[in-house]
DNA sequence: CATGAATGAGTATTCATTCAT
DNA sequence: TATGAATGAATACTCATTCAT
């Protein structure tokens, strides 16, 4: 009995097709971030990635799959671009400070995936989650094992593991935001360095901070 | 006796227009926030406001001003809200915290405000400047001669204005979006008595902190 | 008993409002002319007249009946001109030639009259009988027995009186709409010399004249 | 032997298209004329084509060019009905009386062609010029030639060409119009017999035509 | 598989008419 | 009677999706 001749004849090309979703998903990603998702055709992003709108349809079930597909992608490269500027520290405070570094040089230079995320909260509002905080979830498990050392260690005072966790969380999304959204410029070393000096070492000058330390946190 | 000039015909009502223009964008705000700026049909507007469909053309030019006008009223109520419970406080340190307090409160009881919010920067990226950013550039001047206070009269450690002032911003930016993007419901005060506690105190160890004071800042 | 003080409180004024009427029909005239019957609004109208919208209904059963009462009006005024453009004339072919020389100079001097008619047309096309063929029939006899006294008399050459009614008509009536349409601005007096001419004596050479006699009319 | 040059996906038709188009456009001519510009909804012209809405719009930009591309259609159509009867005609007074009778007839059979014709003027006034004259001064120079050619031969007698030109074109425009607004339903031949008597030879008798021609004309 | 012509559901806005004052 | 605010019916055009080739 002989192998199959298919095979031969016509390999399957998995990769191909790959390739050619990813490369749509990059320019729908472009497309979708520059007009918004209502107000973006189908045409125009069938136009940007040179195929026909038919084949779209090929690789992705509507418009709305395209979109969401796209914000996946550009938060997948996200978290890929933090553990890579992390990947080689060792000490735990490092990984800290580069973390929210890479997460913030991120957004600065996709600054369309920002636009895909609050294109999503305003056009899908009504699903469970957004992707946003799906990635974020999913990453959640690293995050608080570093927070964990950081506490156990002594290098953080002894602070409940959320309240670190959510502060520095909204603090980053909402620095992510208003950088994208009221055009500031600030060099990112000098933003994350603001944010760490405020964050790690409070804002109260030590005699205000005496006088708290007697009352309860 | 002078008879009373009596016009001709329907006498304008200055009031009650004026009442049935708020009645109409407060409608307008929960219908929005409901459905999305696109998604949302005028007629559904004019059926919660109880008027007729061309009646709101008689108050707005369109869907869009009439959307952007709710986006300012919040807006307004906001800072309103922030002004009124900061009102008799005496002690800066004070104002900083219940400040913070109200602003979280308000968009903790008015939801619809931050959809409002969100879906502005999504269907009208294009306009110079979004409506919340407006409003805190108009409040900007008390708050910074609320931080000139506190950081003249030492109670602040000596740090540039504009690092505290960015930081803040950005937290609780980032903090109400996360509340309601992600369905937190942190009671407000244990959400506001985090954010000081860290901003306020740092989340180093004394022993880690002293280090870090070597170093330069 | 006593006659009902009313009547000498408030004259009827039937004067007043028939004024009023007449002022409103010239302005509405002028309007739709102007712009057409469906781009005219009816506040357009009310404007030009300086009343209120809903003071018109009190006139007019709508724009309908107002526009219709224009055109009306209009088509009586051509009339009014034309008959005493020859009330004191004596020679029925002087009558024949100065009421064309009227008729064409009534339009020249009021072409909002010609968009008119030609608005009614497009826009009333149901109607029985437009209110330009109803006047044209009104007049009818008088034109008839005109030509009968031409025919009668010898001076015009026997021929079935319809058929000098059918194509007089229909040339003045052609020559009114190339007028208007063409923008056309022959003097009227060539004009109407030029038609008279030819029709009054015919192209043809008498060579040929003479040729086609010998054949049957 | 060479593999055909088969493209991609489905071949465009340009026939097709070119035969669809002008379907939509006889569907169009007459669903206007019925109706009238402004009343006509474009899908009642769509199920007229049997066609769906959005179809109308690959093949014109919008209800007015769709509009004005069946009125075009028609002129062009009327043209020709016209040249074609006259296409192998010797004498020019047979093509004088020959084009005025295709020309009557053609609108005779095509009474929505009149009803564009009226309703272009309605609701287009502003064109610069309406497509009838376009069309006529198209074909002027014929029609000069024609004219001239005639004088020239001794057959009409000496009169300006423009006298001719004018007083004929606003008699047959005249005609056609009042044929169809005032339902006149006399025979195409005995209309255009009864145009040419009279236009030919006149209307005076001769002894009127004797004195009149002592007169300067 | 790829194409793009065809489809038809969906919507903001205007404006003739009404009617409370 | 005069007014003009309120009403709501009416309508061209777009664009996501399908499917014949």
């Amino acid at each position: 009995m002989v192998a199959p001749e298919r095979r031969r004849g016509r390999p399957p090309d998995e990769e191909a097709r790959t390739r050619r979703r990813e490369k749509i998903l990059g320019c729908a990603a472009r497309v979708f971030a520059a007009g918004g998702y209502q107000k973006t055709d189908v045409q125009a992003i069938a136009d940007a990635a040179n195929v026909a709108k038919g084949t779209l349809y090929l690789y992705f079930t509507g418009k709305e799959e395209l979109f969401l597909a796209a914000v996946d992608q550009g938060m997948t490269w996200m978290r890929a671009a933090v553990d890579s500027a992390i990947a080689d520290l060792r000490d735990p405070l490092d990984v800290f400070e580069r973390g929210i570094l890479a997460y913030l040089r991120f957004f600065e230079e996709h600054p369309e995936q920002v636009e895909l995320l609050i294109q999503e909260r305003a056009e899908f509002r009504d699903r469970k989650q957004s992707t946003y905080f799906r990635h974020r979830e999913e990453g959640a498990a690293h995050w608080h094992s570093l927070l964990r050392e950081l506490l156990a260690s002594g290098r953080f005072r002894d602070l409940p593991l959320t309240r670190i966790d959510d502060v520095m969380n909204d603090l980053v999304y909402g620095t992510m935001f208003t950088n994208h959204f009221s055009g500031r410029h600030k060099p990112i070393e000098t933003q994350a360095g603001d944010i760490l000096d405020i964050v790690f070492r409070g804002i109260l000058s030590d005699e205000e901070r005496a006088k708290m330390k007697d009352t309860k946190s």
